[in-house]
DNA sequence: AAGACGGGGAG
DNA sequence: CTCCCAGTCTT
């Protein structure tokens, strides 16, 4: 009787071949279906890097002026590197997962330090740098440098699961791993870059993720067992996430007739080092915000009540209810050293505010 | 292995 | 509204 380990890697084996089978035809429609798109123009490695880091989490079409505007103000490594902070988080702000940035920063450091500023052109060289895992580390060396590494994203997930149907749960490392290890042996070495891109390209406009896939047009539907029964929908197959806590908090607009009061939020955590109103835990009645207005120094001239709002994060909702307080002469009564006064323009021009409030904008 | 970390689109 | 999307770092 044949031993588990062995079982798994004869149907591993079985697997590979059905994946090898989809190479050339794959390759084939990348070439010619691509869509049109600006990191797609005089690929090199600070391009593909900086677009593949805004596309994490985040669709094409919200990341195309994010990436255009980031090029022209960061055109390279050395001009990311010297960035201030609060610059690149307003280039990134609504973008979401701002360490994201701040990985770019620090990794853009690290090859002005290590490299001497030249982009390094190996797999295992570009996942050292701050904020590169396995996806990326794998798109860059084989879209770039034409190494044979596996680029395996959420489209990869679900084209493969469902080429192979696959019920792993695509949240397990061990089915990363797989699938990677997979991959690797079928990602043929004259075009890896054009074959990982082709997978993901096929995932993200023919095997669509929410709706029927479009598997009339898809160029490996003849291999595909999961079109054969059917049964795209049911891959890929995916854990629930559990429930979100919900915070109640109440956002509060100090203002002027010039200007409004706003603190930068600490180094870590949710939105780090963005900027926010000031507001605090809990839905305070009109009379305790004219109390916690008194306790900062403040004499409210006007309180006015705003609308309720609802911010979801991925595994936070902010409840929110806000106060507009209106003082006399906001700059000389605030006694608190963390708070900023800005203007309507230095708001916006300088400021870096996530989407959460924007409800009180 | 599980949790933190945003924001937006589709139905 | 509810569903979906899912890379990397930290713990």
């Amino acid at each position: 009787m044949k031993c588990d380990r062995k079982k798994k890697y004869e149907a591993e084996t079985l697997e590979c071949e059905r994946l090898r089978e989809t190479v050339e035809p794959l390759v084939e429609w990348f070439r010619e279906n691509q869509r049109d798109l600006p990191w797609r123009k005089h690929v090199n490695a600070y391009r593909v890097w900086i677009s593949e880091i805004m596309l994490q989490q985040t669709r094409v079409e919200a990341v195309k002026s994010y990436y255009t505007r980031f090029l022209e103000e960061l055109p390279d490594i050395k001009a990311l590197a010297e960035v201030p902070e609060d610059r690149l988080l307003k280039l990134w702000e609504g973008l979401g997962y701002y360490n994201r940035a701040r990985n770019l920063k620090a990794a853009a450091q690290q090859v002005m330090e290590e490299y001497n500023g030249v982009f390094p052109d190996t797999f295992e060289e570009i996942k050292k740098l701050k904020g590169i895992g396995s996806y990326t580390a794998g798109a860059i060396s084989s879209f770039v440098y034409h190494q044979q590494k596996p680029a395996v994203d959420g489209n990869v997930f679900r084209v493969v699961t469902r080429i192979l149907e696959d019920s792993d749960d695509i949240m397990k490392a061990s089915t990363r791993t797989k699938i990677e290890r997979m991959l690797e042996q079928v990602i043929p070495a004259e075009a890896p870059g054009d074959f990982n891109q082709g997978l993901i390209e096929l995932g993200a406009i023919v095997c669509l993720p929410n709706g029927e896939p479009r598997c009339e047009s898809c160029p490996i539907r003849g291999f595909c067992l999961a079109c054969q029964d059917e049964c795209q929908m049911d891959y890929p197959v995916k854990k629930k996430a559990k429930e979100r806590r919900i915070e109640k908090r109440t956002i509060l607009r100090f203002c002027d007739n010039e200007e409004i009061a706003i603190r930068k939020r600490p180094g870590k955590g949710l939105l780090a080092g963005l900027y926010e109103f000031p507001n605090v835990e809990g839905h305070l009645t009109q009379k305790e915000v004219i109390e916690y207005a008194k306790e900062s120094g403040l004499t409210p001239v006007r309180v006015k009540k705003l609308p309720k709002a609802k911010h979801i994060f991925s595994h936070v909702e902010w409840h929110m209810t806000g106060y507009e307080i209106l003082v006399d002469e906001l700059e000389k009564e605030f006694q608190n050293s963390e708070i900023i006064f800005a203007g309507k323009k230095d708001l916006e021009k300088n400021y870096a505010i996530p989407s959460a409030f924007s409800a009180y904008l």
